[in-house]
DNA sequence: CTGAAAGCGCTTACAG
DNA sequence: CTGAAAGCGCTTACAG
């Protein structure tokens, strides 16, 4: 006799012969066609609630879809990537998608291996957060019919369709925002320049600068920042620069480099003399003293149209991949409009 | 022809043909099998290789595992449910097991409705923060051998695994603090108290005054808070109130309750005559005005004692069910800390 | 309208 | 060490 306490499932098989009809016309009932018999209907019916059957989701082989998505982010935990992962749930859900998610954590090795992972399960497709330079691995599966989508960068020789910010545009309009307020001396803080990302974000900034006849100056130019703790640190040794360097401004470009930042500025007393504008939004934006002016991504239009997209292209979309720019929002909350001190 | 331009995904069959060789010595040569002869194991990996051949996890209907786990949070997309999502992650990375998971957004309907579903794709297991407050309909499907842990909030009428944080305790311990910094008009701001981690709170809340001879005011209760907007507006509201009612300090217990008070406190401008101390971390608390202390919830803790408890479960551990008690704690940041004010 | 057969891509169980 | 058979729980394709 069996020790665990494990009742069998019962399969379609069951259901047939308790309700003494063939397995195949279990199998109509539960997927609701028409043409059956109503009595046999109701024998069926019967049969499957005395054992409480339910179907085997994954059994369906012949199919060859899963009704499932992968879902590869930078960090679950950081709220950029939570509100797009909710976002492209939302936008799933009512296609009857479940989201296999993961995090790669910036770390290249993991997004080949996470990718096959998902793809070995069969997944539908997958959207992804590249974390990688180079995704020729995948090459051979978009021949196989598996669906891409990029979600915030671009994929790098591949030909995908991607949806991202519109990083450069948006970074350039946040500075001349600073600008806008008087601000010259205005420092950037960002994340490793060989994130695309990032990078596009810098140039925004010198496109900024320079439309405005401004010099870019090296001293006041942070890359590679990649904590909250060590964008403080950087913050705090720019304001704590020598006089001549004379920051009156902080452009942060990505939400942990401003979170860092706020925490510098706040530390040092100087959070209502130097200047902020961050790109990313920040949890509590609105409840900091001055409130935080940022340029916002728009999370929740950027993971509905990966999650558009990649239906589209599940469903047997087959044009042209594309890519599509999601427009940041300049959110004016007070750091970034502060009033220049005119003293001597 | 193949109008598409999908080439045909290779199985084992396609690559034994290719190798020469029986489909099952393929399958042994992908599974490792030790005891295969090298020469024909080369073919095997040619023949794979040649083919680009992976396996088709989704195929193995014996093992009867997936693989996979489900998860069912409140809101991916809030802090909390985020972290916990990541740290159940990292804890299930190990085992090879990826994450379906989903929001209930606290609907009851939901909960039985996305648990069902994942049953039905025969998940080896279910991590769920409850939406409602009966869990009975999954009976039936443990005494099939599904193993399930609640999180965050204990299931009702059934016997199951369920790790939380010790609610009760942690308020009391929090209100306690305000009162060893002298406050006496302490309020208190929740969500709906339906919800049981709310009225755990509420009763650790009501313990403390009690414990300290102090009563509890009815007038300086707010039940029912679901958002930022309505804590705001019930703070606004309290602080507000009648010079009679003298508010001198808010337990807010829940993160989003914690972050609309705070913006009432500083929008009134009185962050730093009453005192606050909420229930759940929330982002940037730290770099507030004052900080906020904050009894918080130890989510990876939580996240990783769920995820333990479940591959205990998984792997066939059928010891009686537990409720594991995480403790919280006390992080001083300023905002209880404040001194008392000694107008007349 | 109903059902027996073959098949999805693998594994388990059993011969050689 | 290797392989032909049966099976996992369903569906597709085809007869009756």
């Amino acid at each position: 006799m069996p020790t665990g306490a494990d009742a069998a499932r019962p399969t379609m098989r069951d259901v047939a012969a308790l309700a003494g009809v063939a397995l195949k016309t279990v199998s109509r009932v539960m997927n609701g066609v028409p043409s059956v018999d109503p009595v046999l209907a109701a024998r069926v019916r019967a049969a499957a609630a005395e054992l409480a059957y339910r179907p085997n989701l994954a059994a369906n082989l012949r199919s060859g879809r899963t009704n499932t998505v992968g879902l590869l982010l930078e960090d679950i935990g950081n709220p950029f990537s939570a509100a797009t992962l909710r976002a492209i749930e939302d936008e799933l859900e009512a296609a009857g998608i479940l989201l296999l998610a993961a995090s790669l954590d910036e770390q290249p090795s993991r997004e080949e291996e996470l990718t096959r992972r998902l793809i070995d399960r069969r997944v539908d497709g997958l959207i992804v957060v590249p974390a990688s330079r180079d995704q020729r691995y995948l090459v051979a599966e978009q021949l196989r019919g598996t669906c891409v989508v990029f979600l915030d960068r671009l994929p790098q020789p591949l030909v995908a369709d991607a949806v991202v910010s519109d990083n450069r545009v948006g970074a350039r309009r946040g500075v001349e925002h600073l600008v806008r307020h008087g601000r010259r001396r205005i420092a950037y803080l960002g994340d490793d320049p060989a994130i695309p990302t990032a990078a596009e974000r810098f140039r925004g900034y010198v496109d900024a600068l320079a439309g405005q006849g401004l010099p870019v100056d090296p001293a006041l130019v942070r890359h590679g920042l990649r904590s909250v703790q060590e964008a403080h640190r950087a913050a705090a040794d720019l304001l704590a620069g020598p006089d001549g360097v004379g920051v009156d401004a902080l452009f942060t470009s990505q939400n942990l480099v401003t979170i860092g930042a706020v925490g510098a500025l706040h530390a040092a007393g100087r959070h209502r003399e130097v200047a902020q504008v961050g790109f990313d939004d920040i949890p509590f934006a609105e409840a900091l003293e001055p409130g935080v002016t940022v340029v916002a991504q728009d999370t929740r239009m950027l993971g509905r149209t990966a999650a558009e997209r990649l239906l589209a292209r599940i469903h047997g979309d087959r044009s042209a991949p594309q890519v599509f720019s999601v427009p940041s929002r300049l959110l004016v909350r007070g750091s970034g409009e502060l009033p220049v001190s005119t003293t001597p």
